[in-house]
DNA sequence: AATGAATGAGGGTTCATTCAT
DNA sequence: AATGAATGAACCCTCATTCAT
């Protein structure tokens, strides 16, 4: 018998309004964990502390069930970075390191860098997911870092490269990283990687890559 | 038996010793395709054309068949490029390029491209996956470039970068460009990415980030 | 809280006796148009304007409400004609048709003529349903014709026949008009049959059939 | 018990062929006895001997094996009768007599009598049965009857009453036999019809009804 | 008295696997 | 070796019923 009683008896009002977050929870867990196929319904709601019927009032089918987890709280999180980016002037090194960084740690210690595997594996199964990863994921994450690529060459900081390729040098890397943490580094614990050390060599690697002319700013640093 | 032979039938001979094969290809296919738990024994063995009792014939159980289409070729399509790296002499960056590149043509335009899919998807269902993962893509990879960067960073020719973390920037990119094939490229044909572009473009960024000093080389070039 | 009172709102007193009957009568509704298994409890207390927790403050089962449903009003419908038939002295002929056709108008046009259907559809599934029915519609009904044709008979106006099976000649077309309504008569338009036309010839030619002798009254018609 | 040794046992083969039909069999039973929604697939599974899977494998659904039940030898039945009016050159009483009632024996003897029950309760929940019921119960039916009426009022054998509703006049008693021996008169053993006895009844005061003139024939007898 | 969120048993359907042919 | 009919466990989803508000 705990001291402090149990800590607000979920009230059904408290519950109703919460319910939908909770699902949408443990329906994220499962599915980057198990696969959307390989996940039961069941388990999604004894997870999320509902029973089975409670799941199917709050989403009509399994399959919108993995629309609503894929679509919530993504394209936010994407975009975060792109307001920081507005005002900065100093170098687009600096620019590039503080936006990429915080934008990346956010998005990998949260659930939603598992949206990337269940993307990945489900578009073919359900191809309006792609659309909207477009849309959501895509676009914005190539904006940011598009745009900040492109400041740097017109400011003569960064060597004229092919913009999109470099994009994906870039970003591709991030996204293996949350693909890795919830695939082999969620089940060897050995083959963990350390996200936000590799981050930071990524980083410098790329910019080094990208410096204009005899880059020595970089060697001063 | 008969007496006219079936015109290039797949003698029951042939198709004895070429079943195994088959089964393993359309399995291949459908588990990149749709997942392993959406994918249906009977649909494999229908695409390879085969009947359902004929798949039980040869793989005991559908997650068998799983592994065996995971290890199956894989490693030495890994393996493939450590030999020819043995004997060569010239300047690493030169090596790099002409390695990976070839590499990673090679195993793009294959199907086994698609096992990283399978990979990502599956470990955590089926962690036996993870230890075969490591052995024969991660260790064989990583070791492969591993050796190269170090190879330059010995002579002289690259920074004394992270090499771990070079590695993954090196390679994460081009691992990425098998998932999006294998997801939203095969479903969104304007999304497909040209991977022969980018993986020059790539690895020219890669090697001018890593290259030593005033990068008079690259100067040149 | 409001301060101005809901707008005519049934009051809680109006409701409260007015609620089983709302009830009823949408059950009745549903049960005809869908049958029992296939309307959903919720369904019921929606078409009545009521929500499904109190559906069961008024029936405590599913299965209560059908009883209900098949109980209420029925023998008093059934039994109306029985009263008129009790002081007539004129011919036979006049009363069959004033009685039959004025009962039969009365039940065809209400939703209770949809009892029917739910009595065929349901006995074998509930069959305490059979004894009410014996005791409600059935004996009901043949004691008043059963009695007619027998006075028929009697004052030598009828052959005389076999009453039981000329009660079931005359009723049956009457019932199956009920069934009709409720069946394909419900959903094809084109189907539907003219109830009180038919109900006229029906009779005239039951009483052709019936008729003793030469039939002179007739043929005086 | 039996000399005769088990009558073949039912190689994979024979069951294959037969499979079809003793699930349609089954079917049409539970259909009748408990309503569609009331019965369960496995049910009719279980009473076919096979089991819930093996349904599956020969109707694709609950609703396409209920829509087999309704079709199947249905309309055959029903057309039976027509082909014997054809030749016929005596008298329309005899004619209709003789058709009418082998026609009935047949059908009300027969499982397909259930159809009819199960038409007037699911036709609205599946209004596709309508059209199929239209054309294969009621036109049929009506032709057959209508056409042995219409002989005798032409023949001046009959009064000239409407056709289509003697039709109904004759016909509904039938088909209301048939839902009473599948409803009431198959949980009631006291309330079952004698089917056979009743017929004869109804025709004969059908015809007397339908006579023509001082009917002395009818006086004869 | 009335509500509607929550539950979980139940039923339709799928599919991995077996086995008689 | 090959087939495909048969099976039944498993899973998605529904809905009668309960009960806290």
């Amino acid at each position: 018998m705990p001291l402090k009683p149990p800590p607000i008896p979920p009230t059904r009002q408290r519950r109703k309004e919460a319910r939908p977050q909770e699902l949408l929870g443990a329906a994220l867990e499962l599915f980057v964990e198990k696969g959307f196929a390989a996940t039961r319904a069941e388990e999604v709601a004894a997870r999320s502390g509902a029973s089975k019927g409670t799941l199917y009032l709050y989403y009509p089918s399994k399959e919108d069930l993995l629309k609503a987890v894929i679509e919530h709280r993504v394209s936010s999180e994407i975009a975060a970075g792109a307001a920081e980016a507005a005002g900065f002037t100093g170098p687009t090194d600096e620019l590039l390191r503080k936006i990429v960084i915080t934008w990346w740690q956010r998005l990998y210690d949260s659930p939603v860098s598992g949206v990337f595997k269940i993307i990945i594996t489900e578009v073919r199964n359900f191809p309006e997911i792609a659309e909207f990863h477009r849309r959501s994921v895509v676009e914005p994450g190539q904006q940011l870092i598009g745009r900040l690529l492109q400041r740097g060459i017109d400011r003569g900081e960064f060597r004229p490269v092919d913009v999109a390729s470099a994009v994906h040098s870039l970003i591709f890397p991030m996204i293996m990283m949350c693909l890795h943490k919830h695939s082999v580094g969620a089940c060897i614990p050995e083959q963990r990687l350390d996200g936000k050390a590799f981050i930071r060599e990524h980083i410098e690697l790329m910019l080094a890559g990208l410096a204009a002319g005899p880059r020595k700013k970089r060697a001063a640093k």
